[in-house]
DNA sequence: TAGTGGTCTAGACCACAGG
DNA sequence: CTGTGGTCTAGACCACTAC
């Protein structure tokens, strides 16, 4: 039939920006399935799955016989292998955009140059720039790439496309990254970007990347504005099968 | 029809079971999904969510025209199981410590009525505790519990030991967590507590706990000093920690 | 080209929450 | 009781991979 392709994330990218943009507050119900089938002209797959992600965001809760409710109005960023600002952007339904300040070789500093494993003074690409979302600025990137990955940074334009595509393209495989998250004020360089006062609270993530042999290709040092944007992490414990001894009590 | 119930989880074990037991070894390709359907008399349904399931928990890739095949035969030990933090404390070879503030029953706020999937103005029981490190206070934690889990721990002693593990000795079985992360500026109550000023920025990470039966048991809420404690993350491209229902892979 | 997984349709029954 | 979300059935088309 129809088959709309991905329609699933048309309608999470629908519920979500109901959600972020205020239509639904906190602690307010969704729509029912059976309503969004028939304002999206969907049977209840592609509803059910939209449902689905917007709960492993960290945005909904449902439950049987209960109408789902909205617990959290921001998106949440999910830790699995996304790398791409602009891909995660996409997928949440929000336009991303760029404004690149600055693409520099320089030598290294000597924490990075350590992080890249290279010695110091080792020439870096530097990338830095200000990541939007839906025309609003959400997050300054400064990136640090050792040259041999860099340089094909140098000779293409950050503002035609996701970067990540760029090194994937030229045949850098990024397989494994860490990421080490925790909070700072705002530089002041931060706060005129983001549009916040000097020394207000950031998200700051610290990444490095590497190929699937090990080598670091990239570290980067995201600031997030909290407010645009943050991280889920979902974990399990064990196997439900073993021991699930419940409540004898 | 047959409607067998949670017949998913079942098919999900019984591949588990294939994987861990050694029947499927890393690399090998998982029976494909119209066979599954056959041996299990199910529909693709139930089958694919058993398949999502083992995706999320890292435990094999899929893909469009692929077969699937098994990534890993471990699952996801990573370290994001720890709930505890006096737990994480030892690990990282820090004696941790604890201040109990609070310990109360009270009715649940919309939000964290939602969060706990309970009726509004429910009783909850709230613990507030400053945690310490080496005897440095490093982060304030508010936990909320429904009542017919909190009743264990109004009748415990916060300070005599964790509360994770009071709760395992009750018959509370804590499988899967959420938590989001972004970053706050401290309340006078958190500043005065932590010893920064206000507004200082802190690491804030929100979690929710659940039984194996997707039941919530916890909602908390912590803020961290960054200077003290941080988050790690490791992601392999391919499937990590975390769950995401998105397209395969 | 054949087979696979990704996605959608269009029904159905059930358990549970709420009035 | 009605309405809701959770789960299952039984089909279908498509895009991609591997042959």
């Amino acid at each position: 039939m129809a088959a709309r392709p991905q329609y699933n994330l048309e309608i999470a990218a629908y519920l979500r920006r109901e959600i972020t943009e205020g239509a639904l507050r906190t602690g307010a119900p969704l729509p029912t399935e059976a309503e969004l089938c028939r304002r999206f002209k969907a049977s209840r797959g592609p509803v059910r799955q939209a449902m689905a992600t917007l709960r492993t965001e960290g945005l909904v809760s449902s439950g049987r016989g209960r109408r789902s409710v909205v617990l959290d109005r921001v998106p949440s960023q999910s830790f699995d292998g996304v790398l791409s600002f602009s891909e995660w952007s996409r997928c949440t339904g929000v336009t991303p955009g760029q404004k690149t300040l600055l693409v520099v070789k320089r030598p290294a500093a000597t924490a990075v140059a350590a992080a890249l494993e290279i010695p110091p003074d080792s020439p870096v690409v530097l990338v830095k720039r200000l990541r939007l979302m839906d025309g609003q600025p959400a997050m300054v990137e400064r990136l640090r790439y050792p040259l041999e990955v860099g340089r094909h940074i140098l000779d293409f334009d950050p503002d035609s496309g996701s970067i990540y595509q760029r090194l994937i393209d030229c045949g850098v495989n990024i397989s494994r990254a860490t990421r080490v998250l925790d909070a700072i004020g705002a530089s002041s360089e931060d706060a005129a970007l983001l549009g916040v006062a000097d020394g207000s609270p950031l998200l700051r993530v610290r990444r490095r990347a590497f190929t699937g042999e090990g080598v670091p290709v990239e570290v980067s040092d995201d600031h997030y504005l909290p407010a645009i944007a943050n991280f889920t992490l979902n974990s399990t414990r064990g196997t439900p099968t073993p021991l699930t001894m419940r409540s004898g009590e």
